[in-house]
Formats: C-alpha cells, sequence, structure tokens
DNA sequence: CGGTAGATTGAGCCCAATCAATACCGGTGG
DNA sequence: CCACCGGTATTGATTGGGCTCAATCTACCG
C-alpha cells in the first residue's frame, strides 16, 4: 500500500506546510525543529494513509489535494467523516495518544502531504510549549467542527446542509457571486453525510433559490435567499 | 439563571473529582493547585450552564448527576450532542480557545458540578507541562466519541445503536446479565440522535433479541446474539 | 385519588437511501 | 479533430427508516 514517492520540499508546499493551522502557531525555533523531522511525499487517489486499528505512526499535513477520513461498518459500508484540504492536520490525537488509529484515511485526488513521526513529536511538545498549546488548538478546533457535524446532520435537511455549506465557501461576496468546488461532487456528498444522488438533487432544489451549477462552479444569485433556506426548509 | 448554591467538598465528590478524566492525570503539585482553584455547585434540572456564543468563562467536572450539551436550530429545535455523567469534562476545549461556548449546556438531573475559571487553567497549564497533556487527553478522547458518533449515526439504525449502547454498558457480564440506566430514556434517546418514541420502538424490537427493559433496568439474555443485531439488522 | 411527567403505541408522512437507467465530461488514441 | 471509453453526475421510481402528532398507559407524588 501507499507506494509513494519520497520528495524534496519545493518552494510552495513549504509555503502551505509553514502557514498551516499546526506549524503557523509556532515560534521560529520549535518551526525549525518540526520541519526537520518532515517527510513529504505524494500520494496517487485511493491511496491509503491508514487504517483503523492499526498501530498509530505519523500524522499529516495537507500540502495539496484531499484526503478524506472514513470509518467502516461490519457490513462494509463506509460513512465520511472528514475531508481534509492544504493547511489541514492529519490525526493529530494519535499524537497524544500514541494508540491506533480510530478510522481510515484515504486520498481523493492526487496529493503531497507532510508526514510526522508522532512519538518525535510527542518528545518535542514536551519540551516546547508552544507546540503542546498549536496541537491543544488544533484538536478544540477539530473537536468543534466534529460536534457541529453531528448536530448539523441532526437538525438539518439535505438541501440546508448543502446550502449551508455554499455560504461558508462563498466568502462575504455581493449578493451575486460564484465559487470552484475544490474537490468531487461524490466527495462532498461524503463530506455532508448524503448519497450523491442526494446531493444532486439538493443542488436541483436550490435551483429555484438562485443556485446554479454547472461542473463544479456554483454560482449564488441572492446570497440572502440562501440565507433562508437554512432557515425555512 | 442558574441559581445554584455553593457547597464545600465532601469527600464522595471529593474523590469522583480526584478520579476525574482530567485531575487524575495530574501530578500532586498540579492537583493541588487545581483543587485550590476549583468552585464546587449543586444545580436543579434544567438549569443552564452556559449558552451557545456566550463568551467562556468556565469548563466543569461534573459530580454528580448529568448534564446535556445540545446545539439550537434556527428554528428551535434542539439536537443532542453529548451527555456527560460523574468524572466527565464539560467544555474542555474552551480552556484553550477562550472565546465563546459553540453549543448550550443543560443540567439534566439534580447535578454537583466542580468549576474552574479557563484562564486560570489556561495560565496553569503554560506552567505544568501535566495539566496541558491532561487537557490534549481529554480533548482528543472527546474528539475520538465525537467522530464516532457522526459515524454511528449515519452507518447504523435505531436498534443498531441501541444494541451497541447496551453492549457498551453491560460491561462484559455473562451471557445473562443486566445493568440499570444512569438516567432517563429522554436523554438516552437524545444521546443516540433519535427521537423519544424511535428508542422505544428500538427496545421493543430488541425484545425477539433477548432485551427485555422494565424501567430503568435493561436485562440481556444473550450477549451474543446482540452482537449480531449491530451487523444484520 | 386525581395530577403530572415520562413512556409507549399507533397512524401518517416525509426525507433520503437504494436501485437502475441515462446523460455528461475528460481524457486517450486513432 | 473526432470517436470512443470509463468514471462521474443526474434523473426517475421505489423503499424504508424515523419524525411527528395524538392517544393511551404507567409510575411516582402530592
Amino acid at each position: 500500500m501507499a507506494v509513494n514517492r519520497i520528495l524534496k520540499l519545493n518552494s510552495r508546499d513549504r509555503e502551505t506546510l509553514v502557514n498551516s493551522t499546526l506549524l503557523s502557531q509556532l515560534s521560529v525555533g520549535t518551526l525549525a525543529q518540526m520541519l526537520e523531522i518532515t517527510a513529504i511525499a505524494s500520494y496517487e487517489p485511493r491511496d491509503v494513509l491508514f487504517r483503523e486499528g492499526e498501530p498509530a505512526e505519523n500524522f499529516y499535513c495537507v500540502l495539496s489535494g484531499y484526503v478524506r477520513l472514513y470509518k467502516l461498518s461490519k457490513e462494509g459500508r463506509e460513512a465520511d467523516i472528514e475531508v481534509y484540504g492544504p493547511g489541514d492536520i492529519i490525526g493529530a490525537s494519535a499524537v497524544f495518544t500514541q494508540d491506533r488509529y480510530f478510522a481510515n484515511a484515504q486520498v481523493s485526488e492526487r496529493a503531497t502531504l507532510a508526514r510526522f513521526d508522532i512519538h518525535k513529536v510527542a518528545d518535542l511538545a514536551a519540551e516546547e510549549a508552544d507546540l503542546a498549546s498549536a496541537l491543544i488548538g488544533i484538536l478544540s478546533q477539530h473537536l468543534q467542527t466534529a460536534l457541529e457535524c453531528s448536530a448539523n446532520d441532526r437538525l438539518h435537511t439535505a438541501p440546508q446542509r448543502v446550502a449551508h455549506y455554499i455560504l461558508q465557501n462563498c466568502d462575504g461576496g455581493g449578493s451575486n457571486t460564484s465559487f470552484r468546488l475544490p474537490y468531487q461532487k461524490s466527495l462532498l456528498a461524503g463530506k455532508l453525510g448524503l448519497a450523491p444522488e442526494a446531493l444532486s438533487r439538493a443542488f436541483s432544489m436550490l435551483r429555484e433559490f438562485g443556485v446554479s451549477v454547472r461542473g463544479r462552479i456554483i454560482q449564488i444569485e441572492d446570497v440572502d435567499a440562501l440565507r433562508n433556506v437554512c432557515a425555512d426548509r
């Protein structure tokens, strides 16, 4: 598994890494130490980073591409838990628990990742308080996101969840705005806890609220109208 | 709100506090410092500890009783996120983010709680590495639980979730075993992401798999049969 | 003995999963 | 440049799980 190539860190990836949610919080000293123990590698779609139950050895920072975290049911169906993109940290909780991975992680688009040995990082975190702080920050953030997501699932219908996602991703923007989905719709569907068909239907339902979808481009006519969708329907 | 009485720490509560997921990880020195800044108070059912969006000031350790964490939809419907019992920590993520609460917390049964000022704890954590470690541990644990819960919702039907809950709570036990629900069924329903009616129906469906429910007592005839429910139905 | 809150049961409905078929898109190779 | 192909997306028909509403039942307390 994971037949990946080891790489040198190019300047764009380096920038992403240094600005990631974890490394951007560090002092120059700690940052340098982290960079020293970083291994960079590229992955092909469908590569598996780790599987549930395996002893945890590494955690990752996404430099480019996307990785999805998911769990399997006993019958083999899978449920996506989270999708990570550039700058995101995967498996940070393993740094402390130092136990086993509790989910599966798979690359969805060609990706470049930075890999860290959790034991080395744990040792470093014991010495450098800023690293420990940064890790707590990541975990707090992820925890909040996860709980948010649970509540979202339980409270909102498919069109509401999609509307919410769109609003989060068209960053402000005037009344008429648009953006490009960073990944496949099937991946988005999983992230939102939907079957791909349900996502399609949600999009077409949102057409009457001024949302048009062509390929990966999402156009929003009236942002305020969308906000109401979240409340009403 | 929260018209609660300030109390002295009695010996049973003290034991619970010292054995809690947070304090049990600390050195004697740090433990003593934490105990110094602890305020103990008792709460009545329906008391609200905090609301979503309020500036975060405290986090809590449950000494007795139960507290549910939930979010509200814009129409006012509520979705439970988590239920905390004796020894559990509530709002730990606020220690680091030091921002606002991201959910609501309400007491469900008469409860005694230990309250900590997040700023004091944050300061202490900056000095004492064992406290920082313990906080990371709590967060990792909570994160795992939350993600587990999301996946559970998406993968399993109501009877499966209930079977899973029962199995987790009849700790080993021979083929024929029983236990008592620690709180109301409506609270359990919320925790499992179900309407109370759905929980009822799940219980009656599980009757044919050897589960009998009388009041809060759950009797399981055949633990292995239950394990299969999780996979099949 | 009423009273109240929780739990159960039934009926109807709605949302989203599933299955199946078709349309679309992006690449590859002629 | 176009024809083809495989993976992705859409659309339709059906099913089923769980929510909602409403009525009954139970248990606990005054």
